[in-house]
DNA sequence: TTGTATGCGTTATCAC
DNA sequence: GTGATAACGCATACAA
């Protein structure tokens, strides 16, 4: 039931109704001042017509348009999917559409790249996750723009701009339980300089080691980049210590798998002679052999949260924005071997 | 060097220029016909305003947009993340922007969703990530509704509007690889109903068993979902055989990850007792235990060439429309046990 | 309650 | 080569 010429538009509809283009621009947007009489017979020729409000010309007027876009580097696929999903619900039922625009964190075009999308698409919101959002000058180049922005991040910020999750406690949680099971030689494989994650993750894990009163000699935590054979490489060189240690918390899962598989290369098992906690439950996580213990933190409520931030009024800030994450308990974690 | 009042307009420019806007329109989209002494004096006006054109008014101007859509059902992160990559890569260079619109296989609202994100957001062209570009429903509406788009396929179809792997092809050799490395009981664990993907995979496994000649009882084809647990339960009938398969070709690594786990289970070593391969290397093949010998498929650049038919004119569809996947070794397969 | 005139930022038409 | 002027589809201000 569509025009021949394409897609009906607000004038197709005023004419055939008979009324004006502003009748039914108020009928679209739901004016509370309309006649009933008239309000029905637009619908009719809506639902006639096939009539939808064209979102271009509809940006164009409004001087906003209706896309929130999602900047990341990304880290890991699953975790950049479950932002996606959660923005997408936060946004469902809207009119807004997710774009996604990944950046080259450490390329040196980074800032401009960004600022060229920036000014061209002019979205009416940005996510930008981590480790973008933790770097001030990708902050600083928003809100010089005048984008709306909202970061997700480790530590937390200004309710209005930050989503954030509690890292630095719950790996004090979980390096904690690693101390319950009886460990005193607790290694750390810690994430990659620049990702206020892994300073996060590193610190609850250093306070934790110090509340329980352990040692931890310098040599006891190794440097990963968030990559399996990162934690692979971290793995060989804390497997090399005497006496080494009898758990290992990683930054992320993917180099705890990487780990694992440098203790199975040398012929160790997990757990019997090494526990092992990862980070981000990743599905490698629970794939793993064995199944890997580890934080989940909640990306997906998370952006959700995010979204309905970027696009609520500022009345909607009243949604939390701090998330706590959990540690899921698997096969990964015993008691250490008996010396 | 912004205006006050926000962003620089096509006005602001041609005001300062002592032009029309005409002729600013012109110098932007690079007018052969323009005064070369006119041109330098506008793209300096431009340069100082820091000018740049409004995508949303191009658009209604133009009577179309820059966006491209990837609608696709979620089966594997990675895969959408590589998808999502290739569109990108693609587009880049170009004024298209990427937005993502995860649907849900399965649900009865599912083409009534779509149709009504085409009719509202008109993008100039989707991408049908499979299985919702194997689905004849979504193809049909897209022709209705007028919108371009590209499937992406495990078989060939229209040049114009398909890229395709050649799973089916890609599975007979690595089925005949088992079979030259001594297997002669080998077992599948396909895919689900409703994946193309799933039957050119069961498809050439069945060929290559055929060409070789070998026994294949209806018992040791497994169905599965595509997912860990399925694997799982699917290789848990599979090895409750007897005589049970030496070697099993799983549809998909996850599915694979799942097998593995199960044969573990039950005190089986890969690949001494069990040889395994996979389909689609993402990254828990290459980090799972064994590493998985599986085959890789192209998903990259097929969505890149699937961008460039897309947002090409017709002349570009001279890129390739086939993509070869190949066989990557690793060490989930070996001889088959003496008996 | 409804209509008219005007603007949003760009491109297309067709003069000059 | 360049510039008025009218689209494009919708929304807002202000009348009526």
């Amino acid at each position: 039931m569509e025009r021949s010429g394409g897609q009906a538009t607000i004038n197709d509809v005023a004419r055939l109704a008979g009324v004006s283009k502003k009748t039914v621009s108020r009928v679209i947007n739901r004016s509370a001042l309309l006649g009933e009489e008239t309000r029905r017979r637009v619908e009719q020729v809506i639902a006639e017509l096939g009539y939808v409000p064209n979102p271009q010309a509809r940006a164009l007027a409004l001087r906003r348009n209706f896309l929130i876009a999602l900047v990341h580097d990304n880290p890991n696929a699953q975790t950049v999917m479950n932002v996606q999903q959660g923005l997408l619900e936060g946004v469902a039922g809207s009119e807004f559409e997710l774009v996604v625009r990944p950046v080259r964190r450490g390329s040196p075009t980074m800032l401009d790249d960004l600022r060229a999308f920036i000014e061209r698409q002019r979205p009416f919101g940005v996510l930008l996750m981590p480790p973008v959002g933790d770097l001030p000058p990708v902050v600083d180049l928003c809100r010089a723009l005048g984008c709306r922005h909202v970061r997700m991040s480790a530590v937390a910020g200004d309710p209005a701009s930050t989503v954030a999750s509690n890292d630095r406690e719950a790996v004090r949680h979980a390096v904690s339980y690693l101390v319950e099971q009886g460990h005193r030689r607790i290694g750390h494989v810690a994430g990659p300089d620049g990702f206020l994650s892994a300073a996060e993750r590193r610190a609850g894990f250093e306070e934790a080691v110090a509340a329980a009163e352990l040692a931890l000699p310098r040599s006891w935590i190794a440097q990963g980049s968030y990559t399996f054979e990162s934690g692979q490489e971290a793995g060989e060189r804390l497997l090399d210590l005497s006496p080494r240690p009898t758990a290992i918390f990683c930054a992320n899962d993917e180099m705890a798998a990487g780990l694992v598989h440098a203790a199975r290369a040398r012929g160790l098992d997990v757990p019997r002679d090494l526990s092992v906690i990862g980070f981000d439950d990743t599905p490698i996580a629970a794939h793993l052999w064995p199944p890997l213990t580890t934080v989940r933190w909640p990306s997906i409520s998370m952006a959700r949260t995010a979204a309905l931030k970027l696009i609520g009024g500022e009345q909607e800030v009243e949604e939390p924005s701090r998330f706590l994450s959990t540690l899921i308990r698997r096969a990964s974690v015993a008691p250490p071997p008996a010396d």
